[in-house]
DNA sequence: CAAAAGTCTAGTAAATCGATAGATTAATAG
DNA sequence: CTATTAATCTATCGATTTACTAGACTTTTG
């Protein structure tokens, strides 16, 4: 399951690809039109930012901007930012990888071959999907 | 990424799987074997009890044991009993559906139409896999 | 300078996670 | 019948995460 984090930082970042100019918006317009708390949104923003995704200005005429184009950014890489681990068990995760301490080998593990893949068959559509798909 | 409890309870049964005759197995053998924590096991395998697919028996002789065949029992079930949902999103769930409450309609979410995509995926994996295949 | 709008710091209530302690109940062996 | 074994139940606990809020601060524009 999601989080509400990256629910909600997706929804923002189709809410803006889907705008034709790409002047700065503002966080109260994302939240008001998606039904997101503003304070909230404003930390999930925040993070899209310091990921190199989102660009802003302050100030009178200011907001978020996107840096990419939405074809150029898949799902897969923003629920690595917003959520992390994307792999169903640590010792099978391709960026977030980790050794289970209660396993002996990882060939020794019972779970890992299947869960292998589980993360392929996710990662299939969610490398495979951009921006561009969900906000057209 | 699925929590320890699943993942406890998944090699667990596995353990138990891998036995040729189904008599009891204690679970202290289990979690010594596995290196899980006995107290936290046996909440797993209450649960498992609860939700049918394992039996116990008490005193001398006593422990849990399989009541159906593993390659009856589907990842999935399993995931499902000790994890909840399978979806990333509630909106897309079969077993544990709720409407989101931030989006005005179903087909108006920016996220429904890739999520049920992944949530395909992941199912294509889970519902086809049994205990036998991570007990093999 | 004043207003607008993002940024930063701090905190918080509630839920969840992973785990532990100890009392109780049921079954078996002798 | 009694002692032992082993599951079951109750309860609690610290740490972390989640979702969210308050308020001060900084930058930019007009």
């Amino acid at each position: 399951m999601l989080s509400k984090k990256t629910k909600y930082g997706l929804k923002a970042l189709v809410y803006m690809a889907r705008k034709e100019d790409r002047k700065p918006v503002l966080i109260s317009e994302i939240a008001e039109s998606e039904n997101i708390s503003k304070k909230f949104l404003e930390i999930i923003l925040l993070q899209l930012k310091n990921s190199g995704f989102l660009g802003s200005k302050k100030g009178k005429g200011g907001g978020y901007y996107m840096l990419k184009e939405p074809g150029e950014i898949t799902i897969a890489a923003l629920i690595r930012i917003l959520e992390g681990p994307i792999a169903p068990l640590p010792c099978v995760s391709l960026h977030f990888y980790e050794k289970c301490s209660d396993c002996k080998t990882e060939e020794d593990c019972s779970l890992n071959k299947v869960m292998i893949e589980v993360r392929d068959s996710m990662l299939n559509v969610l490398e495979k999907r951009t921006l561009a798909d969900l906000s057209g």
